[in-house]
DNA sequence: ATACTTGCAAATACTTTGCACTCCG
DNA sequence: CGGAGTGCAAAGTATTTGCAAGTAT
């Protein structure tokens, strides 16, 4: 099995580009979590400057290692689907948690006919779907 | 057959508050358009303070009248199925246009068993495909 | 040496707030 | 009059840029 690290530098090699430390521990901090916001990102590495911090999600997206998601009012940022599962997100109105869910084979083969008939070649999707949370859904009865 | 305007008035009216000269274009501005960045919204209402079509956007917004989309590196607004029938995108990576697409009852159905088995009520979904158009495909063979 | 990276400070861009003024019921 | 709505200026945030110094080959 191939550790996610070790993808994250061949991507990084393949631009020619090196897997520093700093890159390392913003990589760290997108694994394992959901999406988050830069802010969140920021705090959570603490020995590295905002600023490169900065740079590092824009290389990383340029890369195709991240991507931005829009949840509510604000974006998120989170690994793409060769650093992570591939996944969606089911997100709740009124507590705002964030729920993730591995979508079948049938969703994307449907995706993919849609893409087709629009003669597009579809390289990435994203899915969110808002709602009310099973805590949360008996208070609006 | 009611008007979109009809609908935004009412909507307003709902929750007291009236549908003035800004909001109006604003909202006019909005539609019958691919989903607009702030700047090229602000920049198609010359007349209205910056600060305004930012405030009313933000109404729009907690009134649902329009919801931010992620597309790309950068987030956009559109108007919300009430006032914009239905449909998703496909957004060109390369040269960045945005293809709406609707969708069938097929697609709607199967997020509701997805929202279901989550015991999550969904209220609103949104679907974004990434890829290449027909017309940047050929560069990339 | 050379090219890639980083941190720091400064510049930009983006968004929100405060306040006085206008408009309309 | 009184509240809602607006513009303008200013304050806040968020993000990017320029440049000198640091690092690794």
């Amino acid at each position: 099995m191939i550790e996610p690290i070790d993808e994250l530098t061949k991507t990084l090699k393949e631009h020619d580009f090196s897997l520093t430390l700093p890159r390392k521990i913003v990589f760290e901090v997108l694994q394992d979590s959901e999406p988050q916001t830069m802010q969140e990102i920021v705090a959570a590495c603490p020995s590295i400057n905002q600023t490169s911090v900065y740079r590092t999600i824009n290389l990383f997206d340029k890369l195709g290692i991240v991507h931005k998601l829009q949840i509510g009012w604000k974006y998120k940022i989170e690994l793409t689907d060769s650093f992570n599962s591939h996944h969606h997100h089911l997100t709740c109105r009124r507590c705002g948690k964030t729920i993730p869910f591995a979508e079948g084979q049938e969703l994307e083969q449907f995706l993919q006919d849609i893409a087709q008939k629009h003669q597009f070649a579809m390289q990435e999707h994203q899915l969110e779907i808002q709602g009310l949370c099973s805590s949360c859904k008996p208070q609006y009865a």
